[in-house]
DNA sequence: ACGCTCAAATCTGTCGACAGAATTGACGTT
DNA sequence: AACGTCAATTCTGTCGACAGATTTGAGCGT
């Protein structure tokens, strides 16, 4: 049992009490640690991770926001069950934003952001011929490439947007797409051409690109959740 | 002075005090009555409102996720303080995300919405030929507008994303945006416009027409800026 | 006058408590 | 065995309190 109250006097680890319960609770849902459509309760949770009901309410409360959570009042808050049909609003909302976020990547990225977004790729494809390579590629290859796009966009709002309020949400998603045999080896594909578009400044067919690449994992999602 | 206790027993008035708080800070912020810059501070909001620290803390974190407020940890929260690069990236975000409400809105829209919304441009013209035409403008007869467009658009993603978690901020923005002479006069104009083009269930004219219209008004929004 | 020091005042983060509403579950009825 | 009733339990919304951190501002030295 990992109550956080315990950690709490590493002076290493100072951020508040909300924050951490809303990360671990994110990654529960995420997970399925909590079951979709089973209820919280906030006296249980603060029980179980050591706190009061304070930084709990808090932190439902920002769950609430994300759309991980539903909320009726005064009858307590449950975890979102995911349809397909919120799955295609959602990618077809992420299509138009990462295309933006191409876009303006090509218009603003400098030499060195495009010798980064190369390494990185490098880098995943070596780590995709490794076993275990399907793991660290829904954990960490994927967000990053599109972290880094955002972040070379150069808008601050459209960065929090899909890297931070809608992240966890696409995450949950994404996760319930089980990894087509061939599949992250066909994104990684895509990602580079992506990255040469940008290398080029060409932001119109590095949008182009972008949003074909956000379709076909759409696509994926659907059929997979109309099977 | 309108404590938020003394109107709590009327039982048409059933929402919660987060709710209520959240709504009369939004709109303090928006119309300026809280400085930008400045320190919002929780006992003294709480004294003004009659309410304990509890409600407002949890509106304030509202505030902060939509971006109304900024916060730093153990020093509180401010007003946030617009600029013209954040309209700029705003608006930017939301011509892509109009845009793609008003493509889908053509693609489902029925013969009953369509109708609805031209009778609701009817009633915007007629208003407009009136005196406090421009007050009547800024307060609903825009908004009016850009929420039918989303919710026919049939993605409640996107239409929370464009007329709950974003409508303030966008509102702030807008409200910076003294309204030109004739400025309500092309709005309305172009309004129109893309009626038409959903009337035609023409998806791809539908979109430009609209991307064009977030555009004309964040050139207004960003030359007045500098201005 | 200007800047520094340090104590007073204020505020944030967190906790525990209570009232009323909602949920649960035992019990009796059909 | 299914259904409705009602009491016990649990939970949400709200409040007040406290410790430690931060800000304010009075007093002092220069």
């Amino acid at each position: 049992m990992s109550t956080l109250a315990d950690e709490k006097h590493d002076p290493a680890d100072d951020r508040l009490l909300t924050d951490q319960l809303f990360d671990q609770l994110s990654e529960a849902i995420v997970m399925g640690t909590f079951a979709p459509g089973s209820k919280l309760s906030e006296p249980r949770l603060a029980a179980q991770y050591g706190v009061s009901r304070g930084p709990v309410r808090e932190a439902i409360r920002r769950l609430e926001e994300r759309k991980l959570v539903t909320s009726a009042p005064r009858q307590g808050v449950r975890v979102v069950v995911p349809t397909p049909e919120d799955a295609l609003e959602l990618f077809t909302i992420r299509e138009v934003l990462e295309g933006l976020a191409a876009r303006h990547a090509a218009d603003n990225a400098t030499d060195a952001e495009i010798e980064d977004l190369r390494t990185m790729l490098a880098g995943h494809r070596q780590a995709l011929s490794k076993p275990d390579a399907m793991v660290y590629w829904q954990a960490t290859a994927n967000s990053d490439f599109h972290f880094m796009v955002a972040r070379i966009g150069r808008n601050q709002h459209l960065f929090d947007l899909l890297c931070g309020e809608y992240y966890t949400l696409f995450r949950l998603y994404r996760m319930r797409h089980r990894i087509v045999p061939g599949r992250a080896q066909r994104a990684l594909a895509e990602h580079e051409r992506i990255v040469e578009a940008i290398a080029d400044r060409d932001a119109e067919l590095s949008e182009l690109l972008m949003r074909r690449h956000i379709a076909s994992a759409r696509t994926g999602l659907i059929n997979q959740a109309t099977a």
